[in-house]
DNA sequence: TTGACAAATGAGAATTGTTCTTATTTAATA
DNA sequence: TATTAAATAAGAACAATTCTCATTTGTCAA
């Protein structure tokens, strides 16, 4: 199932580089999958170390520049967060929300339709002209609450 | 005006240190001095560069360690941005959101009942326990529009 | 007020995350 | 298969932050 949804996301992915003359590298399809098969917002040296076992040679310039081309292209986004000092990647270009454990650091995205909305007029928003917005949770995680309990 | 709101803010803050057994400082009055006086958010490096001219032997060491001191203390927020690598400082430790121009990236602090609320239920909530959220708006400010349209 | 002592600071080294440079390699296409 | 622009690897350079430790300073008790 998974597999499947994957390599639909792969193909796209291919289809997506022809259309824009982005040369389809081994490189490139490896950061993406790495991306795609995590759900932990991972950071560039991450993504990096996952490559690693299957692209002894690859280099980090090549991570950072490709992850930078992603986002410039709209299909990844890059995140950050007070106190990781590390840029986080998140391969989910839809609109979303991030609930961030302030113990373990772990982030989880949440989407739910009462947060995609931005109720307020032009003059509410000092008259920035919008183009989305990110509600950013800080919370403690089920697995951090059990622990403090025990 | 400005002025009185200030001392009271700084004669508050010297009873909270008092309070909590920490040294008043000449460094601590000036860092806190600092934030107060910038709407910018300023970084840990801004903060250095203007208090360089009244205490010329400052140490970067002393700003990183103060801030956080201050936000482990919660009279300030540290807040950082996608695309910068550097963290900012908020004077403002109330509940307030963030409208950030992609462009020049400037941030300005907004504050809006509307956006306070956080309409869900704990199991919406993946059953985490929330401290706080931000809305972390992107878009393009009024100068940068102009700019734009010339 | 002074003296003792813990707390805080300064200076710069060390570390971490990211970008830059340049020679080499590779994907696309003709 | 040859050509060529695009992409990559390797590591130097840079930027942000943290660490180390000797010196200085604020606080508090006498």
């Amino acid at each position: 199932m998974a597999g499947v949804m994957e390599k639909t996301r792969i193909e796209e992915f291919i289809r997506f580089c022809r259309e824009r003359h982005l040369n389809v590298t081994h490189q490139r399809l490896a950061i993406y999958q790495a991306l795609l098969n995590s759900t932990e917002h991972p950071t560039a040296e991450d993504i990096f170390r996952t490559i690693q076992s299957d692209y002894p040679t690859i280099s980090r310039a090549t991570v950072y520049k490709t992850l930078e081309l992603f986002e410039r292209e709209g299909i990844i986004r890059k995140v950050s967060f007070p106190h990781e000092t590390a840029a986080r990647y998140d391969a989910n270009p839809q609109r979303h929300h991030h609930l961030f454990c302030v113990q373990c650091h772990r982030v989880e995205d949440l989407s739910h339709p009462q947060l995609d909305a931005l109720p307020l007029s032009k003059r509410a928003l000092n008259n920035y002209q919008v183009i989305d917005h990110v509600v950013h949770i800080n919370g403690i995680c089920p697995a951090c609450q059990q622990k403090r309990r025990s």
